[in-house]
DNA sequence: ACAGCTATTGCATGCGCATGCAAAACCGAT
DNA sequence: ATCGGTTTTGCATGCGCATGCAATAGCTGT
């Protein structure tokens, strides 16, 4: 078999000249919208077709100083919950014809130092989740007009937009139906000390316990990671005093801990003891795992911030934004249920109970 | 609070202005091994710190025709297997200044066709996992010498590199495994129908049982997902004559598979039923699992994947290659234990019974 | 001090594409 | 056939950086 040569890749010059037009005629054969006859645009892109032409887009990135390119910091990937954000992230995109640079960083590691450098790429924009911008890096970005959206982590830097669900709220409304579900004892396992999203699901979750004179909770760090939250179960099921209530905040750490509850200390749940997660992973509706969780849709999440870099890169001068996507309480096998409050929608048991509040 | 309007970035040729030199001279004192003295470096250094420059990425690769960007198409992102891909994958290649440009594609669907466009990205490699290049992808590639490997996916196309686990060897031991411990009825839950990598696993399982006179085992599809496996198992367990020995093609299948098995038909695994998976993911050996799987270590596929693909880049007329990474069955608590042939290491207890097989 | 080198520099150009501007082609109406 | 107006084209240039080549500076030995 012979092997050709790496070739040049053709360029508009070279389509140009077997259409018999110029460089600039296939250029804007290219570009949506510029002037071009519809006959010559025809001829052109069959010349193109028959160089099997493509478009350097570094060269196009170059001339218009726009690469339709997204950064995507992301750390914990384990985590199922942010496998869906990077696929409905990369699906939507991919709608605009847009692309990911992907940055990851080790869990518990601030963000990535190669990010220092997104700015080299010419990224459209920045998107981080389970990880914070740095100060630099937000000064930068706003200095050049990048936007940065971080996905379920707040912050105080300026420049920098959020999304995330519900977590004071769902903190809450957890604690509620747990209390209504008559437990006696209460856990937390939250993320990494230093997460603002974790932190606020367990202190509204503690809040609203505490109100209601409920014995002191136990507050644990997961770290978000799977040993992390098992140690922390581990450790609360040792002692004496045990609970009969935990909330994890997220839902791969909830699996550690069924696991760490089931298996290493025989203890049935929810019969024993019940736990509730937080996201709804697709995982966490299926009969082998049936988790009672909080839902935070990664797909609307993900779908804010796509909107919200639309704007900021249609006028950068816009003011960064916050928005908060709405979750509920899915009702399903893994902690004990309230005797009242429960609701049936879209095939789900919802909590409804103490609403209100 | 002013708003700075966002600024053009600063070039070469403002850090040249600032440190009374030339814009090639700025351009040399980034270019490693390039010929400057060491005090103007030093002066052009510290302009360009002082400037907050950064260098335009596009710029370079067009100028070299190298974008020190690889990419990455995926599937099943939700399979923590492909996580541990993309983990190692970018950290082997951030030690490289590399970064990862990512395509995702829907299960069970082709590769993103967005991915026929990815050379207008001038990527210097492509990596495939979980996916497969189309015979027009391999043969622009070959074309224009961009080297592809795939990962844990086998090729007939021309010019197209692959790493995977050893399927063949670990379908007849996880077999002989089984058989030893004594099971009478065998079933295997297979990915995609047309997954290379799959189908080997299974044909090799179900080879050695065959050629050892057991009942001819139940041959199923999980496609990879979650349901899709927990949909087989809960059809072959089921039926009459259910089987009491479970291959899964995936570790996050067997998950699944164990669930199903567990919550579903209640029950007791490995009492009633044995379960192996494949890839050893990090969650299979926790107790909360403790997965009896035959390991495909992914940092070991992603490290052969890189050396071939700068093997490629360094001379692009050199041959596909193709590699084989060695795994081993690790004995944990799924599946029912032989009476020989364990042996521990690394703290691990690892089959090596039959192993002149 | 000067020839002979070598280590540094700057100049000029090109990478492939987009785009403002002016030239050319086209069109319908007179 | 001619004119005014509208498309359609091509020309020229720039985006930011790398690099071959020639010019310059720096250094050694005599």
């Amino acid at each position: 078999m012979k092997r050709a040569a790496p070739r040049r890749a053709p360029t508009e010059s070279d389509v140009a000249e077997l259409a018999g037009v110029s460089q600039s005629a296939v250029s804007r054969a290219f570009t949506p919208g510029a002037s071009v006859a519809e006959t010559t645009r025809m001829r052109i892109l069959d010349a193109a077709q028959t160089l099997g032409y493509q478009p350097n887009l570094m060269a196009r990135s170059l001339a218009t100083s726009r690469s339709n390119i997204v950064a995507l910091a992301i750390s914990y990937l384990e985590n199922p919950f942010y496998a869906q954000v990077v696929n409905a992230l990369s699906d939507r995109l991919r709608a605009t014809g847009r692309h990911i640079l992907l940055f990851t960083s080790p869990p518990g590691e601030d963000a990535d130092p190669a990010l220092e450098r997104v700015l080299s790429y010419q990224v459209d924009a920045i998107v981080m989740t389970a990880t914070t911008a740095s100060l630099e890096l937000a000064l930068q970005c706003q200095k050049s007009g990048v936007p940065i959206v971080q996905i379920n982590r707040d912050s105080t830097l300026p420049g920098i937009s959020t999304v995330r669900g519900e977590n004071r709220r769902a903190g809450e409304r957890i604690a509620a139906f747990l209390y209504a579900g008559g437990h006696r004892r209460y856990a937390f396992v939250g993320g990494a000390p230093d997460s603002t999203t974790g932190r606020a699901r367990g202190a509204a979750f503690a809040g609203y316990l505490d109100a209601r004179g409920a014995p002191p909770v136990v507050m644990t760090h997961g770290h978000y990671t799977f040993d992390g939250a098992a140690q922390a179960v581990r450790g609360m099921l040792s002692g004496p005093d045990r609970p009969d209530a935990i909330f994890c905040a997220s839902d791969y750490m909830a699996f550690a801990a069924i696991g760490v509850a089931r298996r290493e200390f025989g203890l049935d749940v929810p019969g024993d003891i019940s736990i509730v997660g937080f996201d709804d992973v697709p995982e966490a509706g299926r009969t082998a795992y049936d988790l009672t969780t909080y839902s935070q849709p990664a797909s609307a999440l993900v779908e804010e911030a796509i909107k919200i870099i639309d704007l900021l890169i249609e006028d950068p001068t816009r003011r960064a934004m916050r928005r908060e996507v709405r979750g509920q309480l899915l009702v399903r096998g893994t902690a004990r249920v309230p005797k009242d409050g429960i609701v049936v929608e879209n095939d789900e048991r919802v909590w409804r109970g103490a609403e209100a509040e």
